[in-house]
RNA sequence: GACCCCAUCGUCUAGCCCGGUCCAGGACAUCGCCCUUUCACGGCGGUAACGCGGGUUCGAAUCCCGCUGGGGUCGCCA
């Protein structure tokens, strides 16, 4: 059997960080089984500014590079086939009508789920559903309930794997009733733990807290120059394990060990701070060129500059206020710093003279200071730190050397000398 | 209210299925030290967990039951 697997998002606008270990999951699996990975548009119900909503979801998707082989199907486009399965239920005496809507007889009996991983899940009817299990699958409007055509699209579509969160386990039952229905076999099921935010509540995108609703949306993490590499590696982390002890894995190798039985049945909690680590560990040791075109859309910059800050940084949205120096004379400076320096103006003066007669060159840089200080009968630290306030403003960045060579004679004497 | 899922350091997890090798391992975070031209990185070390109560067993983080706690679902939302 060829492994089928779906991601069926709706289209609200924005992409749950949720949504996108859903999609990731999927991926995986299909990647792992040889399957194929189908994109569906669940746009049934809202219609509201689509052409955005579809380009967030592609958009988020390619961004992580988890490529669809199949779609993306569009629900709304589908009418017609809903409408032949209602009448199809119909016929056989499984769907009734009632005020305008149309509903599907539920069985009384308690379903038994096989859960690939949650395990074997037998669930009764809540006291709710006791009174009434039957459940309106088109509405009074005439448009078909998600419980409907996710069930028939997963049908029609052949899909092998249902692969959710595990929000919908309680629904599953419906889902298998309606699959029974239709006289077919229902799918695997597999239901993934939630993703939680910190404090354990439920991540939403309009949630009170600004900031947890923004740690709810891929958006976010685009904007605030995550790698794409990083953050699919973090999510690979939530409820997966390699069983080793590395964290930093090449999607290749989770491709290969990826399987659905070992995913932990148990919520996860959203830890950026950890993701932001693994950010700057890829920020590291991905090559610069991969750098520099992730940096194009945080300002971009001199190759040079860029090269000599990549490995400072943990977020790209930290490049412009690393690379300011570097391009403009109206850069902040650290009071804090300026002050433990301030009587450093002469000796800063002399080293200008020095620097005025040395090669351009780090080495050289690096000699012209050391042979300065050893004329003053001072320390190097006592020419190295002042200089490196009065060039970038800062008490952190780069090799000074580097830096002094990156920033150019001129730029560098003028400072050292104001 | 009913139903379903879950429960190892603050967080992500290994171990649990196939009880003893676990006075519980790794990572992030945190604290200290080292390295160092700064900041990072890196190295070394510290603090820190089997939710509680019963049971089974010579022996339980590992098996069973209960409790508590957390999450989810019961919509003419998806």
């Amino acid at each position: 059997m060829t492994v089928r697997v779906r991601f069926a998002p709706s289209p609200t606008g924005f992409l749950h960080i949720g949504s996108v270990r859903t999609a990731l999951f999927n991926w995986l699996y299909a990647r792992h089984t040889g399957g194929t990975f189908v994109l569906r548009i669940e746009d049934t119900d809202t219609a509201r500014n689509t052409e955005q909503s579809l380009r967030t979801i592609l958009d988020g998707l390619a961004w992580l590079s988890l490529k669809h082989d199949e779609g993306p199907y569009f629900q709304s486009q589908r009418a017609e086939i809903y409408r032949r399965r209602i009448q199809e239920l119909k016929d056989k005496g499984l769907a009734y009508e009632r005020d305008g809507a149309v509903r599907f007889k539920m069985p009384r009996e308690p379903v038994v789920m096989n859960d690939l991983i949650a395990g074997t899940v037998t669930r009764e009817l809540t006291d709710r559903e006791a009174l009434d299990p039957d459940f309106v699958i088109v509405r009074s409007d005439g448009n078909p309930v998600f419980h409907f055509v996710n069930v028939v699209d997963d049908l029609e579509m052949k899909i092998t794997h249902v692969i959710r969160g595990e929000d919908h386990l309680s629904n599953t039952p419906k889902h298998i009733a309606l699959f029974r229905a239709f006289g077919a076999e229902p799918p695997a099921y597999a239901h993934i733990p939630m993703i939680l935010n910190a404090d354990g509540t439920k991540m939403s995108k309009s949630d009170p807290d600004p900031a947890k609703a923004r740690l709810a949306s891929l958006a976010n993490y685009i904007t605030d120059g995550y790698v794409p590499e990083a953050v699919r590696n973090y999510l690979c982390l939530l409820g997966w394990s390699p069983k080793d002890d590395r964290q930093v894995l090449p999607i290749e190798e989770v491709i290969q060990k990826f399987d659905l039985p070992q995913i932990l049945r148990s919520n996860a909690r959203f830890d950026v701070t950890k993701l932001t680590w693994l950010n700057g560990e890829y920020l590291r040791t991905m090559p610069v060129d991969r750098f520099i075109e992730l940096a194009q859309p945080f300002g971009g910059g001199d190759p040079k500059v860029l090269a000599l800050v990549k490995d400072k940084l943990k977020l790209l949205k930290e490049l412009p206020e690393k690379t300011r120096h570097f391009v403009s004379d109206d850069f902040p400076v650290d009071p804090e710093a300026a002050a433990k320096w301030s009587g450093a103006g002469e000796r800063l003066h002399r080293l200008a003279d020095k620097f005025a007669a040395t090669a351009w060159e780090a080495p050289a840089l690096e000699a012209a200071l050391k042979g300065l200080a050893t004329e003053l009968g001072i320390k190097p630290a006592e020419l190295i730190h002042p200089c490196r306030v009065a060039v970038s403003g800062t008490t952190a960045g780069p090799s000074l050397y580097h830096m002094l060579e990156v920033l150019g004679r001129d730029r560098v004497l003028a400072r050292l000398r104001k």
